[in-house]
RNA sequence: UCCCCGGUAGCUCAAGCGGCAGAGCGGGUGACUGUUAAUCACCAUGUUGGCGGUUCAAGUCCGCCCCGGGGAGCCA
């Protein structure tokens, strides 16, 4: 009986074997007198396997249709390869073509195409190396993210994608109506898709006592960056008893872990991009795990750029009051400290109204993490728990309270000090790939003007 | 949304001042070879993003539009 094995199991064999099944994509053929090579990707691993097909076990009609991007069928031995290059390879037995590709019309060749070539063609570009790594990694972290915090008693839950109103008052957001009909003809109230599950992970966080989400965002701000795009995934851990100090520990033991381990567990991966994408990868990301990351106050981060302003000439003068800058943020984590830098208690006129009041009366408990190139990663705070301060900001920021009654409710009952912070999924991709576009980390994109697939 | 750059063969790009539209890769055919992005020879690539204008003549100049990229803004 033959056995059905992935590539990937393959690789890692320690010693011959006979009577294996293999399937996948060939990525090309390669002819010699007697017999052809073949490269064949399953998508388990990065790696290909040599395939060997002696021509006396196939016609040379088929063989001929065994080109780029065809899928096929191997039974045969993996044996050890008297060639240079690979460990194991399939000595072809039986070959079944599964599906043709027809190589004048195979949008992708045997050579390097651009990533925005590549975009356009974006359900076939997992078929190259770079895209495979990527979706690969995607997943490992994803799973590497609910480790971390289910070792530490956290419960993954779900919040609404469809929500209510903008509580959050995040920017623009998208509406939900059903087809044909008016816009409020379903709900009987506006909807909208979520921007943030914050403010309903509170209300779990406040009766599981640490809870995270991890799902899919959107933002209808018209943003043409190579960070932003209209649905991005987030994650958001929220916490119950933990204080500003408490939530800055745990995003940047998170980050570090999720570094570290992707490292052991994607090192295959990873290294494709140090090689051919960003020669600095490894020890940014070396760095990234060996030191502690800068944590300075917004204050001082102003004192720093402006100190630096004569030198820099910055566009925009920094002032403290207005946020940062795209180039102070740079200036930060690329120049100034070169590495992740942890920014905190920012003026409560530039944050949301659910951050707390810090004894200043002027700085809210809020954090960002900017990392080099990337920008913000992270976004946190604690959360103001105290019913009257809260009011008070909601009345000064000129907001329907009657809409916040059940957020009330949480400071009004058995409230207390917690706190929380939202990752965003895709740059911390395109961190950990030195990929610097995030139309290139997310499978399917969606940006401004663009919906394709 | 604003500023800048670009759109020429399937892909990546070239074409002095407006004067016959080209190369490499990929593809096809053949040769050679336990090959490794194989190698060598030959063959075919086309509405120069779209519409309009100037001109004897437009890939090239002008106007409008579409698409892509970079930067900025917006951004829990």
């Amino acid at each position: 009986m033959d056995t059905k094995m992935l590539i990937k199991e393959i690789i890692d064999l320690d010693k011959e074997k006979k009577d294996v099944v293999v399937q996948g994509w060939v990525r090309t053929r390669r002819d010699s007198k007697g017999f052809s090579f073949i490269e064949l990707n399953d998508g388990s691993c990065l790696k290909n396997l040599q395939v060997v097909i002696d021509h006396s076990i196939i016609s040379a009609a088929h063989l001929k249709k065994i080109t780029t991007g065809s899928s096929i069928k191997v039974k045969g031995d993996i044996v050890e390869s008297p060639g240079k290059g690979q460990k194991w390879e399939l000595m072809g037995r039986e070959v079944f073509i599964l599906g043709e590709a027809d190589p004048n019309k195979y949008p992708l060749q045997k050579k390097r195409h651009s990533d925005e070539f590549l975009r356009q063609i974006a359900h076939l570009r997992v078929r190259t190396n770079k895209y495979g790594a990527i979706n690969r990694i995607r997943s490992t972290v994803s799973y590497i993210i609910h480790n971390f915090l289910q070792e530490r008693d956290f419960f993954y839950i779900h919040t609404p994608i469809i929500t209510s109103s903008d509580c959050e008052g995040a920017g623009d957001l998208f509406q939900v109506i059903k087809k044909g009909e008016k816009k409020d003809s379903f709900f009987k109230k506006d909807a909208y898709l979520t921007v943030s599950g914050q403010l309903t992970a509170e209300a779990i966080c406040l009766g599981l006592g640490r809870v995270y989400t991890f799902g899919p965002t959107f933002r209808a701000e018209d943003s043409n960056t190579p960070r932003h795009a209209a649905e991005f995934w987030m994650v958001e851990p929220e916490m119950a008893f933990f204080d500003l100090n408490d939530d800055m520990d745990l995003a940047e033991e998170l980050i570090k872990y999720v570094v570290k381990t992707t490292l052991k567990q994607r090192a295959e991966d990873i290294e494709l991009f140090s090689k051919f994408l960003d020669k600095g990868l490894f020890s940014r990301l070396e760095k990234l795990i060996n030191e502690p990351f800068v944590r300075i106050e917004y204050t001082e981060a102003i004192n720093i750029l402006e100190k630096a302003e004569k030198k820099m000439g910055f566009q925009f003068k920094p002032k403290w009051g207005e946020d940062l800058q795209t180039e102070h943020e740079r200036y930060l984590t690329e120049k100034y400290f070169n590495g992740p830098v942890v920014v905190y208690n920012y003026p409560k006129e530039i944050k949301p109204f659910y951050m707390r009041l810090n004894d200043d009366g002027k700085t809210v408990a809020a954090m960002d993490i900017l990392l080099p190139k990337i920008g913000e990663v992270v976004g946190g705070s604690q959360r103001e728990e105290r019913f009257d301060v809260l009011v008070k900001n909601m009345e000064r920021l000129e907001m329907k309270i009657q809409d916040y009654e059940w957020y009330l409710d949480l400071r009004r009952y058995g409230t207390v000090k917690h706190s929380g912070f939202g990752l965003g999924f895709d740059r911390l991709i395109m961190f950990l790939t030195g990929v610097s576009n995030i139309r290139d980390v997310i499978p399917f994109p969606r940006t401004p003007g663009t919906l394709n697939f």
